[in-house]
DNA sequence: TTGACACTTTCCCATATAGGCATATGATTG
DNA sequence: CAATCATATGCCTATATGGGAAAGTGTCAA
C-alpha cells in the first residue's frame, strides 16, 4: 500500500506546508483562489488542488461569489488535532527529565565499560 | 515532485495512524518494539520501520538494554504542532457563527429562485 | 452570440510511501 | 566458537502524491 491518502483526514491534509499556509491566510477572512496563489507564490491550479483537498477533509468551504469562489475557513475539523496532541502536554514537559535520567544512564554504562572487551 | 517525506517533519509523522498509536502506547513507558508490534497488531518490522520514521523527526529515542531496544517518548516535537493548531482557536468556535451566515446566504438564494415549496 | 475572466480538472512524471516477506545485523548466552 | 533471541534492513509492488502544462467548465458583460 500507499501512504494514506491527504484528504483521509486532517492530519494528512495539514501535512502539506503550503496547505497549512493556506489555512492561515484564511484566518483573515475569505478569499479567491488567485489572491491565495499570488500570495503564496504558487501557480492557481495548485492552490486550486490543494483547496480541494482541505475542502474534502472539511476544513474550508467555498461560496460562489459572481465569477469568483470565495473560501473560507472551517477550522471545527482542526480541534480533533489540538486535543489528540494536546494529550502529550504533560510529556513534553517532563520528557527533560526522562532525557536527563537518559543521559545518566549513558554515563554510567560508559564508566562501567572502560577498556575490556575494546576493539573491533 | 511527490509528496514530502514523511520523515521530513513531525506533521508529516504523525499523519499515520499507527504511528500516532505507537505514540500513544509511550506514553506508558519505554517498550521494546515487539511488545509495542503485538499490541498494535502490525508485524515486528513494520514497527521497526514506523519507530525509524519517529525517531529521524525526534519523537522518539532509543536506549540499548542488553538483547532489547527500549523506545521512548520524546514530545518535545509536538509543542509547535500544538502551538500551530493552538492558532486556530478561536476559529473553531467563531465558525459556527460564520457558518450561521452561510447558511442564512443560501436560504436567500433559494427564496430569489424558484424552486419548491417554502421552508422553516 | 462572442469574448474575457476565474477556476477546476486532466494528463504527465518522478518519487516515496506502507506493507509483506526474507534476510542481515547485534547482543547474549552456552 | 555456535546458537538464539531481538531488532533492523533490503527487496518488491501498488498507489498517491505535488507540480507543470494544457484543456475544460462556469459566469458575467457587451
Amino acid at each position: 500500500m500507499a501512504r494514506a491518502a491527504t484528504t483521509s483526514d486532517a492530519f494528512n491534509a495539514i501535512a502539506e506546508p503550503q496547505r497549512r499556509e493556506i489555512l492561515v491566510l484564511l484566518r483573515g477572512g475569505e478569499r479567491p483562489v488567485t489572491e491565495l496563489a499570488r500570495d503564496l507564490g504558487m501557480s492557481q491550479p495548485q492552490a486550486s488542488k490543494h483547496l480541494r483537498v482541505l475542502r474534502e477533509v472539511g476544513l474550508v468551504r467555498v461560496r460562489g461569489a459572481g465569477k469568483q469562489r470565495l473560501y473560507g475557513l472551517d477550522a471545527r475539523g482542526l480541534r480533533p488535532i489540538h486535543d489528540w496532541v494536546g494529550g502529550f502536554e504533560e510529556f513534553w514537559n517532563e520528557t527533560f527529565d526522562r532525557l536527563d535520567e537518559y543521559v545518566q544512564d549513558l554515563k554510567q554504562a560508559r564508566r562501567e565499560e572502560p577498556t575490556d572487551g575494546d576493539d573491533q
